[in-house]
DNA sequence: CTCCCAGATCGTAATTATTCCGATGTAATT
DNA sequence: AATTACATCGGAATAATTACGATCTGGGAG
């Protein structure tokens, strides 16, 4: 997904393109990873001093109502968002030491076969399958 | 996992059991959902008014390291704890509108084998595995 | 049983993350 | 150019969590 494709989609779906958004959106596309409010907040503050909390805030819940942003609840209460790549969606393993995070391609789809099967009153809009542990690095420090 | 089994455990592993610390555990094993730090807080007190939400935290993450409660970050960033009971390992059917959850018995070992086997330098402590969506009575109102 | 002290708790302040809100700005439409 | 509907700003409000000095106490040593 192209940052133009992503504009012209949101152009299609009457949503206004401000330059606050279009910078937040850059910085999603930009790296393949996630980050916290306060990241995009720094990362767009360089290219546009002005902008508050309140609009990357409103920006990311907007973007994921639109199903182009993912939130994602980690252990400790770390909350984090990443563009939605549908062609490539995916899982984490994420170390409870540091924070570092890599990508699974592995996802559970017997599981939620089932789970749709056994529970069709349910309306499933999304799962999440995270693994947590401590990586290479952490495992080896004590404490 | 019964009240006595957990004391004596917690002995074991030279952990000091105070009445507060008590009086926690009891809330978790007593019925089978998982809490808020604030639910702890408003049920220890009624028993225990002067304790603090300071003791919560420090029990509740003491308890966690030490294997005895799980914790829980659901969409949304609310934060639950619940009795780890070992034996009964679930996941959870989450509604986005109203809250609500439902367990599941359902648990992607497949996915997980695969995972160990693909990154044996990474030491996977635990797992989270959530459904999102709307429930029965939540995906007929609309809004 | 009593004493003692490492560890636990209290009370409250500090910190952090998130949301709210009134005033102002901006883009599209008539 | 005026109108209208959103967006944004700036900062205050709220909520959740953590920190910290003063005080207390569970449970082992004697």
């Amino acid at each position: 997904m192209t940052l133009n494709e992503t504009l012209s989609r949101l152009k299609g779906q009457g949503v206004k393109i401000t330059p606050q958004r279009l910078e937040i959106l850059k910085v999603l596309l930009d790296e393949e990873r996630y980050y916290s409010a306060e990241e995009i907040l720094k990362k767009v503050q360089e290219s546009y001093p002005a902008i508050s909390y309140d609009t990357v805030y409103r920006t990311l819940y907007l973007f994921k109502k639109l199903g182009l942003v993912l939130e994602l609840n980690f252990q400790g209460g770390y909350r984090r968002f990443e563009f939605n790549r549908q062609d490539r969606h995916h899982h984490h393993l994420v170390c409870l030491k540091c924070g570092c995070s890599q990508k699974l391609s592995c996802c559970p789809t017997d599981c939620l076969t089932r789970i749709k099967e056994e529970h069709p009153e349910f309306a499933i809009t999304s799962h999440s399958f995270e693994i947590y542990g401590y990586c290479e690095v952490c495992r080896k420090v004590k404490s």
